[in-house]
DNA sequence: TGGCGTCATTTTATCGACAAAACTGCCATT
DNA sequence: AATGGCAGTTTTGTCGATAAAATGACGCCA
């Protein structure tokens, strides 16, 4: 879990605060699966790891607490929040109708500069795709491109706070995600599904979008089942 | 047996920790409007009103940003998240169709227990009101009590996530609520109000009690707007 | 008057130290 | 063999001190 660290610190934007930087770098980690779920956070160990003093990183996991991403009891200190697939289920279904929401109101409202960011952003994706590729900061960069397109689509919701659920239910996903091996990954045409839905906004065909949509967000949960049942 | 620690525990919520304490304290103080919006946090200052150290601080005021009750800027402090029409708005919206979803759920799959949970509520609620009391103490009882019956309306609706999400809406939302003064929320038949969703509820009306719920939601706006509208 | 650099003061972010709590391994007792 | 203390070790939560940054005051000069 250690050494993809020079990207994420290069793209830490204007974080002179050591805090922003261990925070971005423990929930990347978390959600990368590199710290995996249940696992204790010592604070000594996190002080190797992350080379700064205990106030940073507490500070950091109090942040990560009501994002869901950490747990803490009293006097016991922090850990990884765990995954199940009851939460997994939850979080689909939260996700479904968030985002149907979000997607139909920016068909609603965008306009043609909204569709380029869409197209833009998929044709990003689909670049960084073939080149397919466990390591780990390949992995980050597409699962930063992945993020870019689907928050992309419903860019012109006009909700800040609709965006900001999305924003955190969609990585919090990611969390599961990780969790499917990539030869199982690979299986899937990504670039299709994405590609389907963006036609179907493109036609400013709402139905036919958010069944895309919801098509794709439940695609996982196939693959997900099996690791997550004992 | 019972010891002590237990019944500590039980009375001062999320007791042992000195970091709890002050969260909840200072995100009430918020709620309430008793730190104002914009209000900058100063640490030293809030070391002497708090009676408690810089690091418990520091990550209880951690905990309240991503909840949208704190901002912070880089080497600059702490603040007060602000208060605007717009963000009023924005907090209606997703709080109307995401309680309108949860009430769906809750009417389609609660039983005779969950009503009996909304029937006390209401009766706690109702009993709080007519004494009605500016007081510092009575306000925040009947805050309490107006929660407890709104989370108890949505109980049922058999998603964790969803009910932190009306959860957290509903405490942003009640910064708005105390900014109107007493004068102008005693016009209003809160009760009234609180009964006719109850008497929709149940007769398992589910658009009837949708509908009451978001006309009982929007009536803060009439209240809120000239207050907002400088 | 009004903008600008400089210096003193305040405020922030971080570190190291310490008391209290939790965990661990051991031994005696049943 | 399992249970229940008991001491030693780790780990947590909090405090005070300190360097870096921001803020504010003041005088200088156009």
């Amino acid at each position: 879990m250690v050494n993809a660290r020079q990207a994420i610190e290069a793209q830490s934007d204007g974080g002179k605060l050591l805090m922003s930087d261990v925070y971005q770098r423990i929930r990347e980690d978390i959600i990368m699966g590199r710290l995996e779920a249940g696992r204790k956070l010592r604070i000594e160990e996190l002080k190797a790891e992350y080379g700064t003093g205990a106030s940073p990183l507490r500070e950091a996991l109090s942040l990560l607490i009501p994002e869901g991403f950490v747990d803490r009891l009293e006097n016991r200190g922090f850990r990884v929040s765990g995954v199940t697939l009851t939460d997994f289920d939850d979080l689909l279904d939260m996700r479904c109708w968030s985002e149907s929401r979000a997607l139909r109101r920016s068909i609603e409202r965008g306009g043609k500069e909204w569709e380029g960011e869409i197209v833009l952003a998929l044709y990003w994706f689909s670049q960084a795709f073939p080149d397919h590729d466990a390591h780990d900061d390949r992995a980050s960069e597409r699962r930063r491109l992945h993020k870019t397109f689907h928050m992309a689509l419903i860019a012109e919701c006009g909700s800040p706070m609709l965006m900001e659920l999305c924003s955190r239910l969609f990585d919090r996903n990611d969390r599961y995600r990780s969790l499917v091996n990539f030869a199982a990954t690979a299986e899937r045409n990504h670039v299709a599904e994405h590609e389907q839905i963006v036609e179907a906004v493109l036609r400013r065909d709402a139905d036919a979008a958010v069944s895309a949509l919801a098509e794709h967000y439940g695609k996982l949960r196939r693959q997900i089942e099996p690791i997550l049942t004992p």
